[in-house]
Order: C-alpha cells, then sequence, then structure tokens
DNA sequence: GTCTATATGTTGATAGAC
DNA sequence: GTCTATCAACATATAGAC
C-alpha cells in the first residue's frame, strides 16, 4: 500500500519512486522541445527519443503543455540564477563584467542551442514570463531585480562620479553586456553561415570573445 | 481567353490580377507567422485575418510551407539587404557604424518583433539559411559576402595600422556591432519584464541607444 | 509502471458549386 | 476568384490489459 504512486507523486516528489524513466523522458523532451520548439514538436518523437512509447509521457506528464512548462523551466534556471545572484554579488563591478562574461560564454559553449529555444519560446508564449522570473529569483522578482540593479546601479554611479566610467543608465549597462554574450548564440546559424565557420570555427570564434569581450566592454565606458 | 490566370501566375507574376487579396493574404499571413512562428500559425487564424476563407489560401499559395516561404522571404529581405549594402559601401568605417546602428534601431522600432521571429524561424529551421543569403545578396553569395568582409577587413585593418583603432578581427566587429543593435529588441519580452518598462518605456530605452551605442561602440575600440 | 489499442479533436488540403 | 462542405492525416490524450 505505500508503494503505489499517483500521479502526483511527481508533482510531490516525496521519494525518488523511479526516478531513472522520469528522468529519461525529460532529456529527451528537451533535446526534441529545444530543437523543435514547444509548437513544433510531437509527443512520439519524443518517446521514440526516450525508448519508451507515448502512453508513459502523459502517465508522468499529463499533458504536452505540462511537459513542456517543465523543460522550459529546468533550462531557464539553467541561466538566470546565476546572472542575478552575479550581478547582485559583492564584487566590483568590473568583477561582475569579467564574472558574466565566463559565466555566459562558459554555459553557453556547452549548451549552444539554448539562447535560440529560450528566445523562440519567450517570443511565442510571453506568458511564461513569470515562470522564467520565479526560476530567477525565487519569491518575490519585483523585490530581488530591484535590489539587484538598485546596487548595481550605485556602483556604477559611484565609478562614474570617481571618474573612471562613462555615465551609463543600469539598463543599457546590462542590455549592452547580455546583448554581446548572448547574441552570437542566438543568431549562431545566421552567423556560421554568413562568417563561412564550421562548428570548430564558431568554437574558437567564441574562445576568442572570452579575453576580447571583457577589453571591449571595459573600453566602451572607459572616460 | 486572357483573364484565366492559373496557379502559376503567382509564381510568374505577368500580371497584378488581383493583387489586392493576395497582398491582403500575404499582410495577414506575416502578423500570424511572426506572432505564433510557422509551427504554431493556423490556416484557419490567417484565412480569418485576412477575411477570407481557408480554401482562398491554397488557391493563392498552394501550401503552408510556401506561404510561410514567402513570407519568411519578404521579411529577411527587409533587414539584411541594407546591412550587407552599407557594410560593403564606400563610407569609413565610423561612418558604416554609425549607418547599421541608426538604420537597424529605427527600423527594428517599426518593426519590434522581426528579430524575434527571424531568429525563432532561423533556429526551427536552418535549412531556410541558403533562402535568406540569396535574399540578402542576390545570385553568388559567397562572392558578394567575401568582397564585402574583405573590404571591411581591409578598413579596419588600415585604422589599426593607423593607430586610430584596437586590433579587432571584422567578424568579432560585425558581430559585436549587430548583437548591440539587434537583441535588445530579439530578448525584448524578457528584458522588458525585467527592467520593469512598458511600451513607452521601452521606445524611450531604444530611442536612448540611438545616441549612446555609436559612442559605446567607438570607445570600445579607442585605442 | 509499461504496454497496445483507440477515442477525440485539429489541421492542412481538396472537390465542386457559384 | 471565392465560397461551403468535406476528406484524410495526424496529434494529443485516454482506456484498459498485463
Amino acid at each position: 500500500m505505500n508503494k503505489t504512486p499517483t500521479k502526483k507523486a511527481a508533482r510531490a516528489r516525496p521519494l525518488p519512486a523511479d526516478r531513472e524513466t522520469e528522468q529519461r523522458i525529460l532529456d529527451a523532451a528537451r533535446q526534441v522541445f529545444i530543437r523543435r520548439g514547444t509548437a513544433g514538436a510531437r509527443m512520439q518523437d519524443i518517446a521514440a527519443e526516450a525508448g519508451v512509447n507515448q502512453a508513459l509521457l502523459h502517465y508522468y506528464f499529463r499533458s504536452k503543455e505540462r511537459l513542456s512548462g517543465a523543460v522550459f523551466q529546468q533550462l531557464a534556471s539553467r541561466l538566470f540564477p546565476a546572472l542575478i545572484q552575479t550581478l547582485g554579488g559583492e564584487g566590483s563591478v568590473d568583477e561582475k563584467v569579467d564574472a558574466v562574461i565566463a559565466l555566459y560564454l562558459e554555459n553557453l559553449s556547452r549548451n549552444p542551442f539554448l539562447p535560440g529555444y529560450l528566445l523562440s519560446e519567450l517570443h511565442h508564449h510571453p506568458e511564461r514570463l513569470p515562470q522564467l522570473l520565479a526560476a530567477a529569483t525565487g519569491t518575490e522578482p519585483g523585490k530581488v531585480l530591484a535590489r539587484v540593479f538598485g546596487k548595481l546601479g550605485d556602483q556604477i554611479e559611484q565609478s562614474v562620479r570617481a571618474g573612471t566610467m562613462r555615465p551609463i543608465s543600469v539598463e543599457q549597462f546590462v542590455a549592452n553586456l547580455i546583448s554581446l554574450c548572448v547574441f552570437p548564440f542566438a543568431a549562431r546559424p545566421m552567423l556560421s553561415m554568413v562568417f563561412g565557420m564550421d562548428d570548430l570555427e564558431f568554437a574558437r570564434f567564441i574562445e576568442r570573445r572570452k579575453t576580447e569581450l571583457p577589453e571591449f566592454f571595459r573600453n566602451a565606458l572607459r572616460p
């Protein structure tokens, strides 16, 4: 009687039950959703990729909607919490810039299709934005963001007053930083073709950015 | 006998025939495809948006595949040819930077969802890349790109030797420039929510970039 | 927990009247 | 050219055996 997990077990998750199958399904779903997007993905393809049949997907996740939500949640929380934490941390502005660039270029090199997937999902399903914020900040997203950007904004202001940085709003600062880190991955198919780069050359292209981007960004704000 | 346009007329386009309906369908398709993506769009929604019935969509465009292709082509050629032309033109490097930033921020302000749509399409349908290149460069894409980037690369090298610019490869140069222009639009839903900007505030955010981005970019490459 | 078989609802596409 | 009606294929979801 204690070994009859209902469908709710997946949500409450009191015991691993048979974590293995659920995990295999989630892994397969991630691959398919990243490649085809939520609308383009087929449950049958996910089942095949996981090596199980389609009914089992519904046994564990009830619906395509919930499965895609779980994948989105998992992937979003792979990128955003670390960013918020870094930007709101204790380092100097320069240290934060270096940390964010290193974090993103390293992380995205291992997951090169993540930005394309996330941007595409947010473009077509903006209703998932709250879910993203919750994954990035925990409870009270508004307060966390206000604190993080408030603090970073103060640091920038201090640098400006000290004469070591040109004036810039914290929003433009963050937008520029993230743009330079993320866009080349989001536009990878385009850039690769336009520049005639194969996978290896693209990897080298990113490798060079790891050293050049910090200089580029710091220089841009040098007085 | 001269007023019996077959389905092929849409391709050959010898006479406007009844351009009006075809155009209304194309406009409707553009709206729906931009919002939902190729996989998420429904022919019925496009028909409703155009104020016609579904059968007429197939009369003019034969299939969803062809219709989405036509939309993609049209939207891609709204962005890329001007970029190639500007980068390959006769101006100095600084003039090209200013022109590209002005061109993109102005253009994308009027079509804020274009980057999200194009990146999403290229992510899920990389097989359309050749179509994009053809739209951007005409025939012989390889040669055109080699000429454009060759020329721009030479200009950069000259500036570097003259001591007015820090060394940078033409690929990193272009990637940085386009990243800073395009990414904020592609990530607009995310940025808007994270920064707590409504539509008007986002417009002002972009307005400020029009003046700040040229300085930012030029500064970044100042020796 | 996992499977096969099937119900149910959409969706792209076509036939044929006008 | 434009419409109504309908088909055939597919996709999600469920029922029920094991």
